[in-house]
DNA sequence: TTGATAATACGAAAATGTTCGTACATTTGA
DNA sequence: TCAAATGTACGAACATTTTCGTATTATCAA
């Protein structure tokens, strides 16, 4: 399906940028890519399955990220391939950091906490954590 | 100081919108209510500390909150005292929710690590979370 | 070949958030 | 008392983000 992507690059460039703040449609459309991998708008687009706007708006929206250094594109064809260019872990780090700032005044405990108090969390993920933090206090 | 502040009331009403989404510059305004209890304007816009922006715009976006129903005000004196009229812990759960969806793919637990790997958290903010996580497994 | 389909480009409107200037009212102290 | 200081009200400018309409180009199948 996407043979064609072996033999047409990239550029090759990392984001630098260290003031990263993707809007939220923004973000919605990293997330895409990040799960997926390289991508077309219309699989972005079918992807998000909004009801609430267009194709173009999505097109849209990846041109200005693409303007933004935020993805990369390969535009050897019609149809331009595009994939992110921001790191998923930096970039999230980033956000997360301006939340605890933001909205919880410093303390990132009060943030995982909320975090664990929300159903989002199952059993699985408690025990995960605890082994995570378990390793983080070891060093 | 605030002596009369027994005898004027708020008008008692509770924010019920499910919606809540405050912005950016209203989410340090709430932060100062929620941590200071009641203010005027100018204690908000002093606690922000900002050089970037004037006594004035603080004022009127407490003014929009008002409208909006984030927070609630007595202005039988010419100096108006406002309060959150949202619930602290409500909005944060309100915003990690969104943040879980909208930076990790609803995962709960991504967050949580996203956040301990920040060197925001403490040994002691470590330890506090663990006490925590033991409580919540322990129902 | 040619018309329908599917893409991109892009300007501009709409929506939302932030900032400020200015008018006006109240308080206060000299 | 009355001028300076301090407040609020509020429109308007500006900035950013999102949305869409329309023009144009490329592809594909009949």
């Amino acid at each position: 399906m996407f043979v064609h992507l072996t033999t047409k690059k990239f550029v090759i460039q990392q984001m630098s940028n260290t003031n990263i703040k993707p809007t939220e449609g923004e973000m919605e459309i990293l997330q895409v890519l990040w799960q997926k991998g390289n991508c077309t708008v219309r699989e972005v687009h079918e992807a998000l399955n909004k009801k609430d706007s267009g194709y173009t708006t999505t097109l849209k929206l990846m041109q200005i990220m693409h303007e933004k250094g935020l993805v990369d594109r390969d535009t050897s064809s019609k149809t331009h391939i595009y994939r992110a260019l921001v790191n998923r872990e930096t970039t999230q780090q980033h956000l997360v950091k301006k939340m605890i700032d933001n909205v919880f005044n410093g303390s990132a405990a009060r943030l995982v906490m909320q975090a664990l108090g929300n159903k989002s969390a199952s059993k699985e993920e408690i025990d995960l954590i605890k082994e995570y933090l378990d390793k983080l206090e070891n060093k």
